[in-house]
DNA sequence: TAGTGGTCTAGACCACGTA
DNA sequence: ACGTGGTCTAGACCACTAT
């Protein structure tokens, strides 16, 4: 990556030097490796930091580097696959073997938007449990899970205790519920200040939000869970086997 | 939305634009109406203009507002759920009922990274059949799908017809193989030039990439698929019915 | 304390859609 | 021709991390 002059052609610098970046970091560097610092970079391409930082934006949110204040800029590894939820088979959250650590848990007033997926209206009580994943020892999800008080009525005797214990009973009485089965949608969003801190990321970082509706016997929504993945560092998978390795390699997303 | 002077707050002034706009679109403009120039709304909140895009670009991102060169920014209707598939039920691309509209189709040699995926060596030729998916009358998703000349074998005499009736040519003879099975990955990635032309979109804008294995008999990989959908106007859905309303609302995304 | 990325400003000009 | 959003500049200061 010497230093270089943009040639003058039609389409915007940001998205050009963005391309000479990408074309860089497949053949010059290496997944970790630092690179120059944005005023050095700006110079170097002739370009001013705000445009320099535009390519970078898009480089990050292609996955391809990780940038941390007051550290620097690095070659991001590629993305990991996580499986949500194996397509064939539907399963209740907190069963064995899931990737989820409960956080904890408590009994609130759902949101509005929440309430009418939930068909049990506004007034009653849900239990909020939250949840984290992480993978190869880093944070890639926070999770929301809303479970009406109806759908595991043995546990209102259990209020006391606090914390991570609690979230693991409403997760062990939704295990006997049966399972009819669910309905996941993805899309983009942005991180809330919460979700930011738990993910470690800046607020309005790019996520993928995942929306789970469990349905129980009757057609009933028992419950509700939005999962919130890091867009950058994440793909998600909906199969067998998490470990799909497309999109990989020099000409991943290479204009 | 008055005039109102920021609070000094230790959050940054972008983020903290962002919630009052957002709370503003909930209570004071409906979908489709116009919002005040970007200049016009600077001014009104004390700020730079390039502060105020960078709140803008936030809920563009969330797919609250919608901004068209030339014209304006508007509020933008709540995300269309598009269905990916039924989970339970696999079939392969063009069969009867799908959205898909085929564009145009050529015989070439793979990318490197589909080349990995299909498991036929970087020097098989493929069907490259481009298609385009509409709904709701606005253009949602482009897809490269790649076949292998080895998945459909019959296919090599019918080389003379171009364009669409090739497309489909091709989509005709994947139904006669059996499918096996499928595996699907989302990711956040950004359009290319050729596919922001088709979205209607700038090059860089936010997509949504679902990445399809097909597996025919024997487990072997018989077409793979590289859709990319608007990330600010898609919520992909995976389940039987297309239309769940979460997510929607006052509160979708607040702070 | 030094160096990094993150935020913010006040301008300028360009590309595009519409009238 | 005009008004819109999109790009770009050259600065300044802030928040954070490491030393």
């Amino acid at each position: 990556m010497g230093t270089q002059q943009l040639e003058t052609v039609p389409e915007p610098k940001y998205w050009h030097l963005r391309t000479v970046l990408s074309e860089a970091l497949d053949s010059e560097f290496s997944v970790g490796e630092i690179l120059p610092n944005e005023r050095d970079l700006a110079a170097r391409f002739g370009v001013a930091r705000a445009t320099l930082r535009q390519a970078l934006e898009q480089l990050e949110l292609e996955g391809r580097l990780q940038r941390r204040r007051g550290v620097g800029t690095t070659v991001a590894p590629p993305r990991v696959g996580v499986a949500v939820g194996t397509t064939e088979q539907h399963v209740w959250p907190g069963a064995a073997g899931d990737d989820w650590q409960p956080v904890d848990s408590t009994l609130e007033a759902p949101p509005a938007a929440v309430a009418g997926v939930l068909e049990t209206g506004a007034e009653e009580l849900v239990h909020l449990v939250r949840r984290s994943r992480v993978t190869h020892g880093q944070p890639v999800a926070a999770e929301l899970l809303y479970v009406p008080a109806s759908s595991v009525p043995d546990l209102s005797a259990i209020d006391a205790p606090a914390g991570a214990a609690r979230a693991r009973a409403v997760l062990r009485e939704l295990q006997r519920l049966a399972l009819e089965g669910q309905e996941r949608a993805v899309e983009l969003g942005s991180a809330r200040a919460d979700d930011a801190k738990q993910l470690d990321r800046l607020p309005g970082a790019p996520v993928l939000v995942v929306t789970t509706r469990y349905f129980a016997e009757g057609g009933r929504t028992a419950a509700v869970s939005v999962a919130t993945y890091r867009a950058d560092t994440c793909r998600l998978t909906f199969g067998d086997s998490g470990g799909v390795e497309i999109h990989e390699g020099p000409e991943r997303q290479a204009s």
